[in-house]
RNA sequence: GUGGGCGUAGCUCAGGUGGUUAGAGCGCCAGGUUGUGGCCCUGGAGGUCGGGGGUUCAAGUCCCCUCGCUCACCCCA
């Protein structure tokens, strides 16, 4: 990990965003290709949107009030004038395209993007990093919810996490929540002088999130506090209740937690969220969302249910590390070609063999072949193809297995064969 | 936005109370084999000691400022 040491005048990247760079990329390869294959076989479509939105996608969707929108968003005027926003979050630019296009609903789409918030950088955090997550637009049906929460519990155990934990809530609707807040707000009020001094003049701008607040003095006064659950209507009651036993009969062990408020004004509903227990660090949260039965509506649409999450790809990495699972590896290559004459073997062979199928890299340049095979060593390729004066002269190639077995010669057409057969017998 | 820790080769780190040309291991390159890797041996390249200012005969070492990295709070993936 290189410090303050790169003098000024050479570029790196800005503070709170990082490279991903052979091998490390390889695993990032196999992790998204492993989500796209199961949630592929479960409806989701890739939806590629753009990194910049208007900002107003955001104000509208998000809220003004939460923090990411509020102070951490970034945000900048475009030479027209115009306010543009790199995307936060995953969620408002796929309504917003939904929006757009109105394909035919139910849409469920997934994606796979960068996410930018102007935070101070800490273990698991950074001012860009990554999500994959789906979203499932144009159905109220508490099923769906279970099938959002299932394939977000299953790609986690497909990578091979099991020290986590599954959070859910219900965060009700436009008709019940208001009348729960207000009790909440009375409650809080009344345990005023308990709460700690960030929320105790805070208490109307929004009760609800005193009750994630993880001050002693905020859970010892909210001990005693209401829950939502007990005040849920007669919609949302039902739908919570079909919720919880549709995760039972999957055998999904979700525990019901009154304070997971998430931080979006659009969340309705479902909530849910995924805290790994493997990460020491203090960001522990690798996935969460819930449902957004009002998203459309308040970015101008028509009332449009929805319901998705989003894993941060970094987190889930850093719990895969803790838990010693999902070392994805990219596979060896197949061959090293060296060509010690003038390179013309070297450059129709590895073309030759690319296109017949095989994974192949070659050495430049003209060196010993000690350093040749130094070279092919390293590269963990299965065998070293040899072309020297003697080979060129007689139409073959010295095949050189580099994990154990005897060189031989090889007539040039048969060196594909050769190096598939060198592959499958290890 | 607030607070703590740390900045010496590509990487991981040594460098008592300031004292001559700043070191090691790993990695890289080359040689030890006219065309044979991994092990071993030898040699080499690579550092404005994050940057600037100050104290001093003398600063990697002491003081100040600054930048960067890192961890935590807040919030969140």
């Amino acid at each position: 990990m290189s410090t303050g040491r790169t003098p000024a005048s050479t570029p790196r990247a800005p503070r709170g965003t990082h490279d991903v760079l052979w091998p490390e990329s390889a695993r990032w390869e196999a992790f998204v290709a492993t989500f796209a294959r199961i949630v592929e076989s479960s409806g989701y479509g890739l939806a590629a949107t753009p990194v910049l939105e208007h900002a107003s996608v955001f104000r509208r969707g998000i809220g003004e009030s939460s923090d990411v929108v509020g102070k951490e968003m970034y945000e900048f005027e475009d030479r027209d004038g115009t306010m543009l926003a790199l995307r936060p979050e995953g969620t408002a630019p796929v309504v917003r395209a939904y929006l757009q296009h109105r394909p035919v609903l139910p849409w469920k789409a997934w994606y796979l993007t960068p996410a930018f918030r102007h935070e101070r950088p800490q273990a698991g955090r950074y001012r860009q990093h990554h999500q994959v997550g789906i979203e499932a637009l144009g159905e109220t049906d508490a099923d769906l919810d279970v099938e959002v929460i299932w394939v977000a519990e299953h790609f986690l155990r497909t990578l091979g996490l099991a020290d986590y934990v599954l959070s859910i809530n219900s965060m009700g609707d436009g008709r019940c929540r208001p009348a729960y807040v207000a009790l909440l707000a009375r409650y809080l009020h009344d345990h005023e002088d308990e709460l700690c001094e960030d929320h105790r003049h805070r208490i109307d701008a929004n009760p609800m999130r005193v009750l994630d607040c993880k001050r002693p003095e905020c859970r010892a006064a909210t001990e005693g506090v209401p829950y939502l659950i007990d005040h849920l209507c007669e919609d949302c009651g039902p739908h919570f209740e079909r919720v919880r036993s549709g995760l039972r009969a999957l055998g999904i062990d979700a525990r019901i937690d009154h304070r997971l408020v998430r931080g979006f004004d659009y969340y309705t509903r479902t909530t849910f969220e995924f805290a790994s227990g493997a990460i020491e660090a203090a960001q522990n949260g690798i996935g969460g969302g819930g449902r957004y039965d009002g998203l459309a509506e308040a970015m101008g649409g028509p009332p449009t249910p929805g319901i998705g999450f989003g894993i941060g790809i970094e987190r889930v990495l850093l719990a895969c590390d803790a838990e010693g699972c999902f070392e994805a590896a990219p596979p060896p290559l197949d061959g090293w070609l060296i060509d010690l004459v003038d390179g013309t073997s070297a450059r129709d062979l590895s073309i030759e063999l690319r296109e017949a199928g095989l994974r192949v890299d070659r050495g430049f340049g003209t060196r010993s072949l000690k350093a040749h095979l130094r070279a092919a060593d390293r590269s963990g390729a299965y065998a070293a193809v040899i072309v020297g004066s003697d080979e060129q002269a007689s139409g073959t190639v010295a095949l050189r297995p580099l994990r154990g077995g005897e060189q031989r010669q090889v007539p040039r057409g048969e060196v594909a064969a050769a190096l598939r057969a060198l592959r499958e017998t290890p």
